[in-house]
RNA sequence: UGACCCAUGGUGUAAUCGGUAACACAGCGGUUUUUGGUACCGUCGUUCAAGGUUCGAGUCCUUGUGGGUCAACCA
């Protein structure tokens, strides 16, 4: 009997397994998705979004979508709209409505006040300065404040104050009392209460002191029966304070789980510097094309499948990494490839004119839709006389490994003739007007009786009969590798000036009516998709990514 | 001069718990092809170091080395 091939878990799926197996929480999943309204999610929440969701389904378990919304400042419903509807475009659906951290303040209020009484929290009267000062460095222990052996009764009473409204922003704070010696700087009594004076974004007024993350996160994965908590590295450090909490409390026991973040080369990830990005205008907002946001890739053409085969392609585990950026590109060209109709569109036109084919004559050519997948059928596509062919596909004085067109050389026109290069016009300048050519009659494709060869074929569009449409070049946003990763240049000096090109092309007919979203192959040049800028006159793509071209390549090496 | 975490080809992830290092992407070469695409085939190349335990170590132990995180009233 052949080896079964055992499929190998990541170390997460290990932990839930295990959990299953010896009948934690009566082997219940319950994940979260947890983002901060405070803007849009990129490529490496995705990875994040396809773990927690991914992990629920296979488990048979359920994801809830929290909002971890307790900072009024930054936080705005445009973000929350955005996250709900990438999560849905990339297919998953979280359990019930979408919930909010700011829904428990009220029981995060009380928790607060039940470890004031247990004598594990205490008001500081002291200033930011003054709380940085006695926290100590990574190598020094911190010193207690002088607030921190108030009585319980007068952390009541100032803590209630606080909510009151009675102290103006950072007059005061609730601190956890922990150890101010801890080794690690998080248990140093961390802030767990704010004062701001804002208006909150679901909560209104109703609120002016706020929790902070470590207060309100581990309690809000608690009240919901999160079993796996699932979090980046960076919050490592905060687990012994996330268990401190929940012990304290006496509450349900989530868990914290950390792996590591996606990176992907030749971009940034990290929601400021995208949001710097936007704001100054340096692409044009969060759903340009070359932002690696999730709204930014869906412009761009990729589809939910493409993003959720990265995500699985890439693993998890817990080493910092850096994902190749032609991982994804392969992801998305894969999914294309079987799903994406072929058509004909020349980018950077040239004039064919075919010197012994009838004026006037025209000729509906069939053309197969897709190879990969018989049942998307054919099309017809006019051909006549004069063609626009691609400016790069004509060559003078061709090396023997130009397999395109050149004078006494034969090309096969894609779904139509076999033509052989005569002549070509030029300008004053010296630029290739026009090329002339003849045809072989009997070489049409499907009913070839010439016995001509042609080892290239060219995609083509008949000048009397084509559209034009405006067609966005997107190329990466960096040049450098890793823009982040030079001490003393700002990543914005790694921008590629040429990220983005427009052009006016002629594309086949039958794309009049292409709608906004649809995506296509534009044969031998790469994947297309429509832009929502596109209208019914005025027809906008925007190239997905290119083919994979070992042509360009060899040449490139040269 | 602290705590915690990490270390497998160019990149990423495996090796089910000690049994002779695999998969994907990238690279290179080729076959097929009316897309220089796809598909298919081949190829390159890996256990941070030094000790130790063991018949046997990527896996366990020790010590190094290298990298990451932590001193926001952000999350």
């Amino acid at each position: 009997m052949d080896t079964e091939k055992v499929e190998s878990l990541h170390f997460i799926e290990q932990i839930v397994e295990d959990d299953i197996a010896n009948g934690k929480h009566e082997g219940r999943v319950l994940t979260r998705f947890p983002p901060e309204p405070n803007g849009y999610l990129h490529i490496g929440h995705a990875k994040s979004i396809c773990l927690n969701f991914g992990l629920a389904q296979k488990y048979g378990g359920k994801t809830n979508l929290r909002f971890d919304d307790t900072n009024p400042t930054t936080e705005e419903t445009e973000y929350v709209n955005a996250i709900k509807n990438d999560v849905r475009w990339l297919g998953f659906e979280w359990d019930g409505e979408e919930l909010y951290t700011s829904n428990y303040f009220d029981q995060l209020y009380d928790y607060a006040v039940q470890l004031i009484k247990d004598g594990k929290a205490y008001v500081d009267d002291s200033t930011a300065e003054e709380i940085a000062a006695l926290k100590g460095t990574p190598t020094e222990a911190g010193k207690d404040s002088p607030y921190r052996s108030r009585s319980i009764e007068e952390n009541l009473d100032l803590f209630e104050r606080m909510k009151a409204g009675e102290f103006p922003d950072g007059a005061r704070v609730l601190r956890a009392k922990i150890d101010m010696t801890s080794p690690n700087m998080l248990m140093r009594d961390p802030l767990i209460y704010r004062i701001k004076h804002e208006t909150h974004h679901r909560t209104g007024d109703k609120w002016c002191i706020y929790p902070m993350y470590d207060f309100a996160h581990g309690q809000s994965d608690s009240i919901e029966k999160i079993t796996h908590s699932i979090c980046t590295l960076e919050f490592e450090n905060h687990r012994p304070l996330y268990d401190w909490c929940i012990n304290s409390l006496g509450i349900f026991p989530s868990r914290q789980i950390e792996f590591a973040r996606l990176n992907l080369n030749y971009t940034v990830m990290s929601k400021r510097r995208l949001l710097l990005l936007v704001k100054d205008g340096h692409v044009n907002g969060w759903d340009d094309p070359r932002m690696p946001t999730i709204s930014g890739l869906r412009r761009r053409g990729y589809t939910p499948a493409s993003i959720r085969n990265f995500a699985k392609r890439v693993g998890i585990a817990r080493r910092e990494n850096v994902i190749d950026i032609s991982l994804l590109e392969f992801s998305i060209r894969e999914d294309l490839n079987k799903t994406a109709a072929r058509v004909m569109g020349v980018l950077n036109p040239v004039k064919l004119v075919i010197t012994n084919y009838p004026e006037g004559q025209v000729e509906e050519m069939e053309m197969i839709n897709n190879p990969e997948d018989d049942s998307m059928g054919s099309r017809k596509v006019p051909f006549s006389r004069e063609l626009y062919i691609e400016r790069e596909d004509f060559m003078e004085d061709a090396p023997k490994k130009f397999f395109r067109l050149s004078q006494g050389k034969n090309v096969r026109l894609k779904g139509a003739y076999i033509i052989h290069g005569t002549d070509c016009i030029k300008n004053d300048a010296g630029e290739i007007t026009e090329i002339h050519c003849t045809y072989y009659p009997n070489s049409r494709s499907g009913s070839d009786e010439s016995g001509v060869k042609a080892k290239g074929t060219l995609h083509w569009v008949s000048t009397a009969h084509n559209i034009k449409a405006e067609v966005r070049i997107y190329d990466r946003l960096f040049l450098d590798e890793t823009p982040l990763g030079h001490k003393d240049k700002d990543f914005l000096e790694f921008i590629n000036p040429d990220s983005l090109k427009t052009i006016t092309a002629y594309v086949e007919p039958s794309l009049k009516t292409a709608k906004s979203g649809d995506r296509f192959q534009f044969m031998r040049k790469g994947y297309f998709c429509v832009d929502p800028d596109s209208t019914e006159t005025d027809l906008v793509f925007n190239r997905t990514v290119t083919l994979k071209d070992s042509w360009a390549k060899k040449n490139k090496k040269k």
